[in-house]
DNA sequence: TCCCTTCTGTGGTCATACCAGTTATCCTAC
DNA sequence: GTAGGATAACTGGTATGACCACAGAAGGGA
């Protein structure tokens, strides 16, 4: 059995839902002018103080553009988009992503991976990987097996900790943006797969890095990701 | 002449900034709990709503961790921390930056370009190198010439317009959220060796798309960055 | 000793009111 | 008739205060 976590959407939630849902539908097409809040407020019934911090969030994630005293406008988000954008269509879809979206997250891991890996290869200190050490160990449980969720947790707690050793401090904090739709992709693959299988993966990865091995490492993340690329529609399908 | 755009802070922002000072400067470690909200609000003579505001966006940055109906605490931004975390320490410098962290930027650029430009190579229509190519033209501009911070704009324009074009729907977002640190270091590129010179970068990796070159524009890339990152203290020295 | 109830303190949320800048309009002077 | 400037309306920005729901501690009863 497991249970998602509840959560009671406030109103400014279900203001930036709604909105969203339009500009996402095409209903509200980019450049369009949106009525004042004073008038949104009116239709939604709701303060404005609602629709003023729901037009900030949604300034946040690119779907609006705030023009001060002139008025909001739906923008672009495909150009203006950032990480808060991907999140927010993650968040729109129910957490499902369509192949492109995967193909493209996998490519991204494997650019960032690569990086990584090399640097942490060099720089991790003994301690630093025997820290890294607990998250292997606590995937591989075989008293508290881990449930996907959980799992997932552990594999992005294992690579963001990786970033943190490799002496570039701006990696984990991309690392980090990233961390929504890597888990996304990683609890698809341990209900497919197991939990095991990301176990073992992680598992070889550590083996590299205990062994100071840059070359192996970037090998088989590699072929790993690469494989994962090609096949993506195989291995991570609904 | 070059005037910076005035900016007023609210009280917000005040308040914002005095925690970053206070966390930044070590005077409140990690794992502190900060006063409830009441309380931080009779000390600085605002109302909790300044405060409630102030706290969320220093929670989405990274700063405090908020637990609800428990109380607000330190947290750890290196290890928590995401891309807005870098634009508040960035903002906290005036911009300036470390040359550890003028270094990490560079790395990541690398990483990034090098999976940007293979597919822009590949991926990219005439119609959209052409598009890019106005960005090229407005850069190296004799009538018009750019300022170094509009200079940097349009480089940052030219990436990101680039990594639109490679298919990848993730990539844009990053370089996205990447912009800030991006255009300072071109913005003291310029100040340093002139608009011309990024001109002339620019200029010649449009040549490698136009051409097709996927591997001349990688090596280029490879070349020109690499050694960017080995001289980091050189070339952008304050 | 344990459990249940109650109370206090916390952040979450919201409606209202006022502020400042932009814009369009209208009036005035030429 | 036209150009310029004052004015008023409209827009988003901000701050305030009040109420709500939940966590956790304290107290009383079995």
């Amino acid at each position: 059995m497991e249970f998602e976590r509840l959560y009671a959407p406030s109103l400014k939630d279900l203001f930036v839902q709604q909105l969203q849902d339009m500009i996402l539908s095409g209903e509200l097409s980019v450049g369009t002018k949106l009525p004042p809040e004073r008038e949104l407020c009116q239709q939604m019934h709701v303060s404005r103080a609602v629709v003023n911090s729901g037009i900030a969030e949604l300034s946040r994630q690119g779907f609006v553009e705030v023009r001060p005293r002139q008025g909001n406008y739906v923008a672009d988000y495909r150009r203006n988009g950032n990480m808060d954008t991907l999140m927010a269509l993650m968040h729109y879809n129910g957490g499902l992503l369509a192949k492109d979206e995967i193909r493209s997250i996998l490519e991204v891991r494997w650019g960032l991976e690569q990086m990584a890996i090399s640097r942490a290869v060099e720089n991790a200190t003994d301690k630093e990987l025997e820290a890294l050490g607990e998250f292997v160990e606590a995937l591989g449980s075989e008293e508290n097996p881990p449930t996907p969720a959980q799992a997932a947790e552990l594999a992005f707690a294992f690579h963001h900790g990786m970033t943190l050793t490799g002496g570039n401090s701006i990696l984990p904090l991309i690392y980090s943006s990233f961390k929504v739709p890597c888990t996304a992709l990683w609890i698809r693959f341990c209900r497919k797969y197991g939990v095991a299988a990301l176990y073992a993966n992680v598992e070889k990865l550590y083996r590299f890095l205990l062994d100071r091995d840059a070359k192996g490492a970037a090998a088989w993340t590699n072929d790993y990701l690469t494989a994962a690329i090609s096949g993506a529609q195989q291995i991570y399908e609904a």
